[in-house]
RNA sequence: GGGCGGAUAGCUCAGUCGGAAGAGCAGGAGCUUUACAAGCUCCGGGUCGCAGGUUCGAGCCCUGUUCCGCCCACCA
């Protein structure tokens, strides 16, 4: 006995569904996967998002398409885990910490580094979790038992194994150098984290040394006069004649009381440049810092750690090095030394956090050692071992690693991994090690102190793929999932992360932290202009979430993600998606009025094999789509798929089953109806999860949850064959049909013939003919008053007696008739082609030529058409 | 200065092996059709940035070039 099944409600409640099944699945353990159990693994560590973060669309999108993966993957039987986490993200939580402090009236200083670090945790418990429960809206299907943090406690053994065993093997060092420093952050930065602002309109000015023996004087030129008060060198080229001969000689400092020697430098010096002269300020400056080298010059600082004037300054002493610059021009004027000033377009550094203009300074700070690093990192894309997708950003990657610099990784700040080093104040040595140091490994004196500093964010998140899988303790997870399968991210860290990634994947582990790395664009506005604050063109994804669903949110981004391309937002495409989840929605309806329980096997007719054989391709399609990361050519095949054969023609076809008295034919249809949408619902899952567990848990005799039925297969479906030849006939004579009945204006309630000698297979279809384009086929000869139509060859009329005017029909067949001599004009040049016929595949020849026939066939059988009609 | 993308219908984009240019959206015309007007049917729309070359044949391969975007780089 059936029973009757309640009936779904009219419209798609998308939060409805999410309230129904997000928590439900992950309360239910499907995403934690037993790294014993089987299956092959499959494993993708997300780009832990800051802690102080909220979600924009770039996490929309990252975690949106690792989402796909994951549960694809995860119904098709992998062992498939992801592994979610946040990253401590050093200097912006210090900052945002501090801020509030502030605003309290709090100096970080003040309160000391334990206090404040405290504060910090706490900051972190309350406010860290706000990225993960929106993460949560999109409904991912993280593995959140298994979540992890940057600063926890196993990632901080983590780090202090990688750091210790680097330093071992001379990996790490402890160095003074000239590095990038950040007056306003007061910390060491590394290159990557200085960012050049292009087109800065500046001056160039030109200043007087004059020669100590009173003989003369060397312009230089600089755009930064505050550095002279650490000038200790005037450059020139070496076979320069203006000054070869000057070199070894000194000048005079224009402002400090110190000779300063002139020097020849090859390297630095272009003597076709401005005056071919070069101030030399060894401390301030990178390439300044390599001529001091060169010639061993003094270094002088100058600056304080806030950028202004130190005591070397003289006079100058105190003031900040942007009014020290206005001071120092308006001297040298006053002492007859400017010897003028020109419009200079340049870049300045800045600090990408603070935004501060980075100051080069000379300081002690820990380095890791990079070209050792690089070389196996380099290999392992080279030989494929990783690849990226799309192919082109492995340039990018290598460009970067061939001409890497050493890394500095120490921090002045407080937050973030302390380096486990510890001075000696007796002895000065530093001793390393993995445990709290109270004795000096050199002098055993016990005056030891524990180096201040903390390590820049990216180290820690450079060990993430196996850190979070519990390295460096040999873990069943760690064995199961790594190296992990795919890597989704954008091409902003490339640098930062997925190449440092790479380095320590392979220095620590043996091997490569993931086979494919899948950079995705940027999410822009629908003008492709960039998202940002100032020009007010930021979509919040929770806001779109919360007036779309997620569903049709990330049925959007997924459909916009192609290789290689910026995504451009905009609502259109979403209410496009919105209508897809309609259409699905309403179909399943269709479905469940004439479906009411799991339907026994009934041998399938004609057009059930045909939409069967439709879902195999569709399957085939979609499965290469994702297994290529073209997830937006998924997302069309779906599309197409669901829309344009399942709902405008199967579905159609389906109603004179449904409704005609063939019990076999009814059973037929119904036992298809149920097994595509039980492939539909699968099929979707992945990328609209909601949306399929409604229909799955909706789908009379369907088990469990959708999330963990199989993925289909193409081998679930026969395979499209001869006998389907008939039901392309009857697509084509409705089509045909429908396409006279538009050209003659003709409602649909008024019923037409189709005569013909050949489509004697099609009355069988009376039903679906007549549901479909309300038309009749019969087998007779031409009548009067007739529009010819041609379908797949195939001569026939549709009697329009009263109706047709002639010269209407004569126009349609003239323009029919150009179309078939434009076609068969083409082909008899082509075929007539030596050179083709010659070298042409001869499937492609054997195809052209029946091409050729059958539009052959075709222009006489039109031509005599209109000839007929005088 | 070096490198990497992009340029195809009004808009956003596909186009995989070199074999007659595709989709969605937008546009036009017609439909109260028993899952869906958040719908259905039909139609129009292109000098593939430009100029050469290779080829029987080029959106696709090669050379040059123009715009747009991005990344890297120390010219004072």
């Amino acid at each position: 006995m059936s029973t009757a099944a309640p009936e779904l409600p009219q419209y798609y409640d998308a939060h409805a569904a999410f309230a129904r099944y997000a928590e439900a699945w992950e309360k239910s353990g499907v995403y934690s996967p037993n790294p014993e159990a089987p299956g092959e693994p499959y494993s993708i560590v997300i780009p832990p998002p800051n802690v102080t973060g909220s979600l924009h669309m770039g996490h929309a999108l990252n975690n949106t398409l690792q989402d796909v993966l994951i549960r694809y993957k995860r119904m098709d039987g992998f062992n498939a885990v992801w592994i979610p986490g946040t990253d401590h993200a050093g200097i912006a939580t210090q900052w945002i910490v501090e801020k509030q402090l502030r605003a309290k009236g709090i100096d970080r200083r003040e309160l000391g580094r334990e206090k404040f670090l405290e504060c910090v945790w706490e900051w972190k418990e309350h406010s860290g979790g706000t990225i993960v429960r929106q993460l949560k809206r999109l409904g991912v299907s993280c593995d959140w038992s298994r979540e992890r943090f940057t600063m926890d406690e196993g990632l901080t053994r983590a780090v202090r194994e990688s750091f210790v065993k680097m330093y071992e093997e001379g990996l790490i060092y402890r160095a003074t150098r000239l590095i990038n420093w950040d007056p306003v952050g007061l910390t060491a930065i590394s290159d990557l984290e200085v960012e050049t602002e292009e087109n800065v309109q500046g001056e160039l000015w030109s200043f007087a040394y004059p020669l100590s023996d009173g003989s003369g004087e060397i312009v230089v030129a600089t755009t930064r006069p505050e550095t002279m008060l650490g000038d200790t060198a005037v450059a020139v080229h070496p076979q320069d004649p203006r000054y070869r001969h000057l070199i070894g000689k000194t000048v005079r400092h224009p402002l400090l009381d110190r000779a300063i020697p002139i020097v020849g430098d090859a390297i630095l010096v272009d003597p076709a440049f401005g005056s071919g002269a070069v101030k030399v300020t060894p401390a301030h400056d990178f390439n300044d810092h390599e001529v001091g080298k060169r010639h061993n010059l003094p270094m002088l600082t100058i600056f304080t750690l806030d950028a202004k004037v130190n005591e070397i300054g003289g006079k100058y002493a105190g003031l900040d090095r942007f009014e020290a610059r206005k001071q120092i021009k308006i001297d040298l004027e006053a002492l007859g030394l400017f010897r003028g000033a020109q419009l200079n377009v340049m870049t300045l550094p800045k600090s990408q956090r603070s935004g501060a203009i980075v100051e080069p300074m000379v300081s002690t700070q820990w380095f890791v050692k990079m070209k050792p690093l690089a070389a196996p990192a380099l290999a392992a894309v080279e030989n494929e071992f990783t690849t990226f997708h799309p192919r082109q950003w492995e340039n990018t990657y290598y460009a970067w690693l061939r001409d890497i610099k050493d890394w500095c990784i120490s921090r002045q700040l407080w937050w973030g991994h302390r380096i486990p080093a510890w001075h000696c104040a007796d002895c000065k040595a530093t001793t390393v090690s993995r445990d709290v140091v109270t004795v000096c490994g050199t002098c055993a004196s016990m005056n030891v102190a524990q180096d201040e500093d903390v390590l820049d964010t990216w180290f820690s998140s450079a060990l993430w793929p196996f850190s979070t899988l519990g390295w460096p303790e040999k873990t069943a997870d760690l064995a199961k999932w790594y190296p992990t399968s795919v890597l989704i991210t954008g091409f902003d860290i490339i640098f930062f992360w997925v190449a440092r990634m790479m380095y320590s994947g392979i220095h620590q582990m043996g091997s490569v932290p993931f086979k494919d790395v899948y950079i995705h664009g940027l999410v822009r506005d629908e003008h492709g202009d960039k998202m940002s604050k100032t020009k007010g063109n930021v979509v919040d994804p929770l806001i779109a979430i919360e007036k779309h669903g997620t569903d049709a949110f990330r049925m959007t981004l997924t459909s916009l993600a192609g290789l290689g391309r910026d995504l451009l937002w905009s609502d259109k495409n979403v209410e496009a998606w919105t209508r897809f989840q309609n259409k699905v929605w309403q179909s399943f309806r269709f479905l469940r009025m004439h479906v009411d329980e799991k339907p026994a096997f009934a041998e399938p007719g004609p057009m059930d094999r045909w939409i069967l054989a439709r879902a195999g391709v569709a399957v085939g399609n979609v499965r290469a789509a994702i297994d290529s990361y073209r997830f937006n050519d998924a997302t069309t095949e779906l599309h197409r798929f669901i829309w344009y054969e399942l709902c405008d023609w199967y579905l159609e076809f389906s109603k004179a089953a449904l409704y005609g008295e063939d019990e076999a034919a009814k059973a037929a249809a119904k036992h298809t109806l149920w097994t595509v949408y039980s492939t539909v619902a699968r099929l979707l899952h992945p990328f609209m999860p909601f949306l399929a567990e409604e229909l799955w848990q909706n789908l009379p005799g369907s088990a469990g949850s959708v999330v963990t039925a199989a993925y289909p297969r193409v081998s679930d479906f026969p395979a499209a064959d001869s006998t389907l030849d008939e039901v392309a006939l009857l697509q084509e004579a409705i089509v045909a049909v429908r396409r006279v009945r538009a050209e003659k204006e003709l409602s649909g309630k008024v019923p037409l013939e189709l005569v013909s000698h050949g489509l004697g297979a099609l009355p069988r279809y009376h039903a679906v003919l007549e549901d479909l384009a309300n038309v009749t086929v019969v087998a007779g000869d031409k009548p009067e008053a007739a529009a010819t139509v041609v379908i797949l060859g195939i001569e026939g009329w549709i009697p329009l007696a009263g109706v047709l005017d002639l010269d209407k029909e004569r126009e349609r067949l003239g323009g029919q008739i150009a179309k078939a001599q434009k076609s068969v004009d083409f082909l008899r040049g082509l075929l007539g082609n030596e050179g083709f016929v010659g070298k042409a595949k001869p499937e492609l020849l054997a195809s052209r030529r029946g091409e050729l026939a059958a539009d052959e066939a075709k222009l006489a059988t039109l031509t005599a058409a209109l000839v007929a009609l005088g």
